[in-house]
DNA sequence: CATGCATGGTAGCGACTCGAAACCTTTATT
DNA sequence: AATAAAGGTTTCGAGTCGCTACCATGCATG
């Protein structure tokens, strides 16, 4: 009988809590509860397809309501912007703020974690990795929540040259950057399948 | 340049908000807060010295007003029960109560999560608790937390025959189970290496 | 077009979290 | 005996969070 499972299970948890205590210290200053944290760190990753208050709800496993409140407080603190989309008006856009970088800068809400995995070899980091995507990927699929990927590995990303890239189901042009960050509309470049819509 | 850990950082942030949500949905029944089912679930797995108010907080990241009003809930509902220490009466110890058990047993807070790691081979979930472990580690070791580890790799684990173990911390004899329960005494055996069961 | 309905987001409600600080009781130190 | 320290509880206020209801905008039909 292997453990392993529930050991891994119990790891991530402890250190669930643990990120989240230190985004909570990490907001303590400008009195801003985790998930305002997260928030914002969720920002400096979405793309251009990701940066609404529904994605953002999904990623951080909310409902709209709650999501919208928390929103709201940080548009009052100055933290974020929030604009119309220009194609669909019921759409909000969000953006970091000056200030909202700013913030980020200062707390660097990630540090401790990034000194955390400083002893460990890449090689074993990009193995743990590995294991955690896959595990990500199965639950995502058994609970039918978005599955939040970047481009590479995405069966709607399209490489029109060297330093071109394309998304196929929104149809725009890509910058470089651009494909490594988080987007809600990933699906995975599964080998036979059902497709939806 | 590696961006590794920080991909790792935001699976495990990722993983921990989805085992959050489910948490969520498995106390949904029973009018129960994610933190309660983690305190919960966190009872089934500590060991003699680590079923205190004190020690679960230091576990869930929490402040003991805080633990205290959670542990007040579940003890109203009748989830757990709490009872004096015999030898420091300042001391609460907790356990789960049947219908704690019961609860548990039902809701299943876990199942999704095993489920999430059918698919990928046990020398690769080993692989991960490796790292992990070891980011837990130095993380813990970085801010002053409390260690929280098993007799195995904790220095004050003896041996006292094929069968019967022993906490040179204490002084008690343990149970070969206990052995493997999480303990807030534990402390990182110097310098020699760390093997896996 | 009008009607209907789905979708993205907001507002209000009530139960609960959470840290901070004050407090109580028991144990440790001197 | 006096004082300090430690484990828990209480109280307070701001905020989370799911829920339901609600308001716009967009998208179907006919």
């Amino acid at each position: 009988m292997d453990k392993s499972p529930e050991v891994l299970l119990e790891l991530v948890e402890r250190l669930g809590n643990l990120l989240r205590s230190e985004f909570r210290r990490a907001g303590a200053d400008e009195q801003l509860q985790p998930v305002h944290v997260q928030a914002l760190v969720y920002l400096t990753r979405a793309n251009r397809y990701s940066n609404t208050p529904q994605a953002m709800a999904e990623y951080l496993g909310l409902t709209k309501g709650t999501m919208s409140q928390s929103l709201l407080l940080l548009d009052r603190r100055g933290l974020i912007e929030r604009y119309q989309d220009d194609l669909d008006r019921r759409v909000v856009r969000l953006r970091l703020s000056t200030s909202g970088e700013q913030f980020l800068y200062d707390a660097q809400p990630q540090s401790a974690w990034q000194h955390a995995t400083r002893n460990i070899s890449p090689n074993r980091i990009r193995n743990a990795v590995s294991a955690l995507r896959e595990t990500l990927t199965t639950f995502q699929a058994d609970n039918e929540g978005q599955p939040f990927g970047s481009c590479s590995g995405c069966r709607h990303f399209e490489r029109l040259s060297a330093r071109a890239f394309r998304c196929g189901l929104m149809g725009d042009r890509l910058s470089g950057p651009e494909t490594r960050k988080i987007c809600w509309l990933y699906e995975e470049k599964g080998g036979g399948s059902d497709d939806e819509e």
